[in-house]
DNA sequence: CACCGATGCGACAAGTTCTGTCGCACGGCG
DNA sequence: CGCCGTGCGACAGAACTTGTCGCATCGGTG
């Protein structure tokens, strides 16, 4: 025997190398693991170890041949440490209602497990006298109630796989004109998050253009074992920024923006900043003027035109004929 | 000996009745909370417990008077069974990400630990040659770039408190116009989050006028010993629902709406979809048609402003009516 | 079809660990 | 000062752990 007290630790880790239900692990396999980690270890010690946590923790079997494979029951939910306060389980409750219509469902999935664990705390019947969530916190979601296009889990699996491992991928895509999908092997590059849409950026089969494909169109998705082809000089930081479709960065230097809100619009200013140097004075017409330097975004024409005539541009000049544009355009083209 | 293999059981169950650092837990408060688990030990075995578990998590104790009290570091990661999967930790980065400009630092600091777990898997030196996420995966957020309000810590930890054991809360509240900030009872009904900001629904001292409270605009707070009176016949959710502050849906009922898209603008709905009956049809005139029942919301007038010039109401008739009023408005205000 | 290697598992015995119990040492409090 | 609550060292018997064997199975290979 080496050390004392070693058995505990050991079974820590073991439990810890262990994955949900779709993986799966032997037992050699984790002795390999743990010896790695320092545990010098009999195969037997592991097999009645595992058989004695797997009736503490939910952890299950299959037998594969001869060999067992053991994994976590997918429906596991997390067993965390230190326990989960219900200030943080709020939060994930919180992060939950926020990211459903930000993040493609084979995403959220994988939160899921902590999710369910936070809604198992804040559960009433818990001892402490915890109030029902719903009946004391309600979210008013700001963003759009746009529901993100779904995306199949395996596709995004391998995916992500291919793209951590920098292997090749072979993909069958839906793309946008045709109607028959097509399948072919792509270079994975990098992923992008836009809203609730994911796109990943790579190169198809041998071509050297760096193509975006949106994973909810792919049908299906498999890593291949051959390594990712990259082009030559290629990094996906600077090319997310140069990339015109990306880039909502309209100007490199921030503007000096100057705004007229009617009363009452600018209530929202007091409360969420636009910039930390923002200043908001009372104007003599009753109108609430508000400086700040912000930079040049596209964003920020949408949050502005989401204001309607309740704002009025003053400065940059620039930023002032676009919006005089804007509305002209859009007079006429309800007008008369 | 009661059972066999209560052993780990045990200083599991011990492990997650420990809280993180601000608070702590004595070794008689542990064998009470243990023996109401069934667990019957003496207190000798969970000194002996702790000191060993000690050493092998990030566990500590501070001695005050004669007394032990034992707690988790701060700075503890947490520690999670299942172990975290890459795709999960990316999940975590990504939801990082996106919740920085949507909740108070004050909550988004709970969900830190899982954040920084989600970081060391990310990290390449890790044995499997994961590639570093920022070289990877990039976030292109979709919200303004707004920096929510920061709230104390402490006054959300009071807040979080008061309002799910059900008790009253003494707070120092600067209000919009007040230079000099008041301290008073509020009796909390229930929070609201929007956007970035964080509102406690609640009545001062005995007033029965129900107000909210910006929780970025207390200087301090602290939870009380007295119940938390409610005014009779309040419900929070239907509060909600019918306050104006919060209210954003318009109508009851869903509309049928009716847009002309200009060619280009309307890539976006191919990737989300507004509705799932959504309807696309190319018109004559080169415009893209686009048909779909969705709810009537001021986020739905937020969402189409932000087209601008590049989307025409066509129904329904008084949505069409008010974006040409607002046009006219627009057009008047720049005009000339 | 037989053989080989890999795997699982029951049994065993020696060695470790666990746990309730005592007794002693402190520090605070009345 | 004495009492109470607490921590902790020591002890012994019971319980548990673990390496090692040996046997039974299963799959694949020649």
């Amino acid at each position: 025997m080496k050390e004392a007290k070693e058995t505990i630790l050991r079974q820590w880790s073991m439990l810890r190398k262990i994955p949900r239900h779709p993986g799966s692990v032997g037992t050699r396999e984790l002795r390999d693991k743990l010896q790695d980690e320092g545990f010098l270890i009999d195969v037997r010690t592991i097999q009645r170890d595992l058989e004695k946590l797997s009736s503490l923790f939910p952890l299950s079997c299959e037998t594969r041949g001869k060999a067992n494979r053991w994994f976590w029951m997918e429906e596991a939910t997390v067993m965390d440490l230190p326990g989960m306060e219900p200030a943080t389980a709020v939060a994930f409750r919180l992060a939950e209602e926020y990211l459903a219509p930000l993040l493609p469902n084979a995403t959220i999935r994988h939160l899921e497990p902590h999710f369910r664990r936070a809604r198992e705390i804040l559960k009433p019947e818990r001892g402490t006298r915890l109030a029902v969530w719903p009946d004391k916190v309600q979210v008013i979601a700001g963003g759009p109630a746009l529901t993100p296009p779904s995306v199949k889990p395996e596709v995004q699996e391998a995916v992500y796989r291919a793209l951590l491992e920098d292997r090749q991928l072979v993909c069958t895509y839906r793309s946008k004109d045709a109607v028959q999908p097509k399948s072919y092997p792509i270079n994975p590059l990098g992923l992008v998050f836009r809203d609730g849409v994911v796109y990943l950026v790579g190169t198809a089969k041998d071509y050297a253009e760096v193509r975006h494909f949106a994973l909810h169109r792919m049908e299906a998705a498999m890593m291949l074992e051959t390594p990712c082809r990259r082009p030559p000089g290629f990094n996906f930081q600077t090319y997310v920024k140069a990339e015109q479709l990306f880039a909502y960065p309209l100007s490199r230097g921030p503007i000096a923006l100057e705004l007229a809100f009617d009363k009452g619009a600018a209530v929202h200013l007091t409360e969420r900043l636009l910039s930390k140097d923002q200043r908001v004075t009372q104007n003599h017409d009753g109108r609430v003027m508000v400086r700040a330097t912000v930079k040049n975004t596209l964003e920020l024409r949408w949050w502005l035109l989401g204001f309607c005539d309740k704002v009025e541009v003053l400065a940059p000049q620039a930023l002032r004929d676009e919006f005089s544009a804007i509305a002209k355009r859009m007079a006429h083209r309800y007008g008369s």
